[in-house]
DNA sequence: CGAACCCTTGACAGAAATCAACTAAGGTGG
DNA sequence: CCACCTTAGTTGATTTCTGTCAAGGGTTCG
């Protein structure tokens, strides 16, 4: 594993407070593996034997069901999943499949779960790590059952045009059928949510929204502090669309081989 | 505090393995407190002084929004509720309220906090019931994105006709309204679904349900280990209805003052 | 260029909420 | 003990929301 990503990991709030000599434990066994777009790293139901994390790229988590499919989360880089599954060493609630390419980190679960008995910094953070995510899918929850579909995606808007002030603009950070996905509603219906809210001050093109009349859409869907954040406060794993950087990434990290990746590697 | 309720709450998985030390630290400075029926315990949005621990009666976890109100949970004896928020030292992202008479020791959040960095045990132990949580609520919102309301209504049916044997017969933990708001629909969705049910082997007498054909049932709502447990397993704090004697309970533990009372203590 | 995919739009069907009325049962108070 | 009130639950009529099916435009990619 490169020390460049080693470094990385080790500022995760999971890592950063652990002794060095642990940590190294820890990735000496690690695996480090970069996978193209749309490869499945994780079947539900299989049980965790490696803690994954995300250092580039991103994760889509999601479930199915009789058929059905419903995107859960989005993990951005850099930051960790399917935590509770490695510790519990139960059988992951999740599929995970990357979007666009993705380099992962593996650390055996096995590890982990040994080094909460030797290092209480660990397991300090693992516990706020899980309080966090926790927290995030009772939002996710609260947001499902409190909200129609189009109050939910009023809000989505709304956080993510960070400064709810008057033309604020931005770039969905993912494709709009796995937004609708998380939101819970069909790629059709979400079509026509989109436009129904541009009576209310939401101008769409393309890709690209813009928030033409913030107090407008706030009368339809009003922010909570308990069901829409702050919750991404560094701390972002689980489940909820992270935030992302509001203008276009000028400088990709490595080379544009289409656009779509380009896009997807927003995060 | 009374040596008999200590002694259960010293039971539970969260405190078992911790020394006996810390135990006597933690619980030095709880209160021990008695609740009639429908008690706001918990406001939404304050800040978490306390990890509560239900010892008799039982506890409505639940969330509002603009005057709509969904139930997220209901916490049976004996177990804790708002562990993540407690730890975080971060605002409830849930109300509760009693059902029926409810016995409560509270624990001040800040013994908590003190107590992981001391007793590894204890640490070890938070992790496990945060993860357990975690994946309860991830199983609830699975639950509410991929089945239909009659989907969810005859998973739940089966899910605790236990032993899903012709003639299974069990008496709801809880009133139909409430029932109605855990699975996101309004109480007369519920009543409807529960009649359409009828066709597929479901009988329903007021709070008693018999299922007289498991397979017809099954038919709609096929149970997944992923989505509908096994997570009752000793360790059912979080998100979830829990598993009840299915049974009509003969002796309650205190006298029966009203029936509304003795069919809530049930838990 | 053609295949595949995303997104949109239209027409329609189905699911669920809402509004309203009504029953039954419990609890209250005279 | 009875009249009264409250509440849970049911049922019906209706509207609203959302999914499904089908088709077409635009883009990417081989």
């Amino acid at each position: 594993m490169r020390d460049s990503e080693l470094a990385e990991i080790r500022k995760l709030p999971l890592f950063c407070s652990m002794a060095e000599e642990n940590f190294h434990v820890l990735t000496h066994a690690a695996y480090d593996q970069t996978f193209p777009a749309q490869v499945q790293l994780i079947e539900e139901g299989a049980v965790a034997d490696f803690l994954h994390v995300v250092v580039e790229g991103s994760v889509e988590l999601f479930a199915d069901w009789q058929g059905r499919e419903t995107t859960m989360a989005v993990v951005p880089p850099v930051s960790t999943f399917i935590l509770a599954a490695s510790i519990m060493d139960a059988p992951y609630l999740m599929s995970a499949r990357t979007l666009g390419r993705t380099r992962i980190i593996l650390l055996p679960s096995v590890n982990l779960r040994t080094m909460f008995q030797t290092d209480p910094n660990f397991a300090m953070a693992t516990i706020s790590e899980l309080a966090a995510s926790y927290r995030s899918v009772v939002r996710h929850t609260k947001n499902l059952k409190l909200r129609t579909a189009r109050e939910r995606l009023a809000a989505y808007l709304l956080t993510h045009a960070t400064s709810g002030r008057r033309g604020a603009s931005f770039t969905l950070p993912v494709e709009k059928r796995l937004l609708a996905s998380f939101l819970g509603v069909t790629p059709e219906s979400l079509s026509r949510l989109m436009k129904s809210l541009q009576d209310f001050g939401v101008n769409v093109d393309g890709q690209r929204i813009t928030i033409t009349d913030p107090s407008a859409l706030a009368k339809i869907a009003i922010l909570s502090p308990q069901m829409d954040g702050p919750d991404s406060n560094g701390v972002t794993t689980g489940i909820g669309l992270p935030d992302v950087n509001l203008e276009p990434k000028e400088s990709p990290k490595y080379p544009i081989k289409t656009i779509k990746e380009a896009k997807l590697s927003l995060f």
